[in-house]
DNA sequence: CTGAAAGCGCTAACAT
DNA sequence: ATGTTAGCGCTTTCAG
């Protein structure tokens, strides 16, 4: 029996001894790391960092750790990353895809491991996502492109993967608005703003009756801005331009971007959500979040 | 005796049996985790992406891995995080302080975890640092600022921490030249893009004579550049403008902007090299790394 | 309910 | 060189 005060006397104890349990152990006994793992194609890129945001404080507040791995959009890395963290034994683990196909599904069933996936939502039983439909969302962006007058369209991103989806999407719509097809200039998924820069003027020489070019992203429709005010070209007056994210810096920008939301920081803090109650032994949690998207018309078409 | 082909039989046994060593019960048995953590103050913002990004190569190189923790410039998060990263027995963390005087150090040495600091560069024996003197680079800003000729000056950021110490630079500079004292518009560390424009309109009124204004960040004074578009004042004509970081967006706004610029990706890979080796029991590999600033002149200023 | 004991799956130190 | 064994510091189970 502990005597009144004792438990105040070890509390003092372990603070004068600066006793740390140590949460290794912990794991190995339970079979629970507490630690959820996240795979982005790239940590220095605005994009998914919001994502990775909600994820940590949806964590956090489980007392749950996070674990990061990159993989530059190479599969073999992604693969390297995925292997490092079940060895680890991570508890789940929130993926945004770097190119489809891979085989990191199959290795973190086995290992039983939870998979969350963002950034997207294919149909696949039995899958933990949360994300939205790239392909409607293009669609979307094309519809409202078309609606607004625009004839010739043309998109400046990556031609594989989510922007493979949003150019499919952009595509459909121009068909359905009886328009030309769009005109597509592949950009690397990982481009740099001055390769961005570079993409859209050889767009622009390819298709000099260009009228409004939809971006795979906001910081590619950001540069797009850049080069416009640079050679003054007129936004959306000649030319309109339209992102995708709705990160920060498009409400920011001058003129203010018109874009595609698509909920970043949530897709990070549902997908914790949806982990931990997995983890927790939860059945009838969701397994399939779809977030949708929302077209914000603002100045820049 | 391993009958020849043995090996390859187990190998071939691992791969179908799809067995992955326990990491976890390695690091207990090793005292070894082989993970390294970082504690930054907030992951949704461009600026310290970059110094994740190169801590995480440097670490993937040695097969490490990283755990992340945000602080959001609060003293209670950054010791509660902290602490949970000397219970997973990290091998060693590399904090970007959020404020000034908290005792994490002191927790760090006595679990004797590894503490490399960068982003700053004070002097203090024994610790490990990669970094830069704030204080320097906003004397150097200040300093070009002068000699371009601009009068008035101001600056616009956040008054504590590594802010104060660029503003303190800068009002040096401003009196070495002879100048009045620049203008302080203090925004908060976490400031939104909204929140600096606001800043911005709040220090021209407060300044009509504003010549030049340096910001605490890129993503500041793209902010403000956003605004002095919108409201027509000419940069560098009326007003210049000067960053700080040389983060992607600088080299591709326009106008291009002038910024002090401080390796943030060298920072993180060269901070998980120095826990690398220190981890590694190297002892006389450096412990404090000098990476500098350096003005770059571009069109804003 | 409290307390002892048996692992968790490895590494490292030892013995052979 | 190769094989064996004793922990690493917790959680959990099982007696009492």
């Amino acid at each position: 029996m502990l005597a009144p005060g004792t438990l105040a006397q070890v509390r003092r104890a372990i603070e004068a001894l600066r006793y740390v349990p140590n949460l290794t152990a912990g794991s190995l006994a339970s079979r629970r790391s507490r630690i959820v793992a996240a795979v982005v194609p790239t940590l220095s890129s605005s994009i998914f960092n919001d994502t990775i945001d909600g994820l940590s404080q949806s964590l956090a507040r489980a007392q749950y750790q996070l674990l990061v791995g990159q993989t530059n959009y190479r599969a073999d890395d992604e693969r390297e990353v995925v292997d490092a963290f079940i060895g680890r034994r991570v508890d789940g683990l929130m993926l945004i895809r770097s190119l489809p196909g891979t085989d990191v599904d199959e290795r973190l069933e086995r290992a039983s491991v939870p998979l969350v996936e963002t950034w997207e939502l294919p149909r696949r039983e039995g899958a933990l996502m949360v994300g939205f439909s790239n392909r409607d969302a293009g669609w979307a962006a094309g519809s409202y492109l078309s609606a607004k007058g625009y004839g010739r369209l043309g998109f400046l991103g990556s031609a594989t993967g989510r922007g493979a989806s949003r150019y499919a999407g952009l595509k459909a719509a121009a068909r359905d608005a009886g328009l030309a097809e769009p005109a597509l200039q592949p950009i690397s998924a990982m481009a740099s703003l001055a390769e961005a820069a570079a993409g859209f003027h050889a767009l622009r020489a390819r298709e000099p009756q260009l009228r409004a070019v939809l971006c795979a992203n906001d910081m590619i429709a950001a540069s797009v801005l850049f080069e416009c005010a640079r050679v003054g070209v007129d936004v959306p007056g000649s030319l309109a331009v339209m992102g995708f994210a709705d990160l920060p810096i498009a409400s920011a920008i001058a003129p203010r971007l018109t874009t595609v939301q698509v909920s970043a920081w949530d897709m990070g803090f549902r997908a914790g959500e949806m982990l931990l109650s997995r983890i927790g032994g939860d059945v009838d949690a969701p397994t399939r979040i779809d977030l949708g998207y929302r077209v914000i018309a603002r100045e820049s078409a």
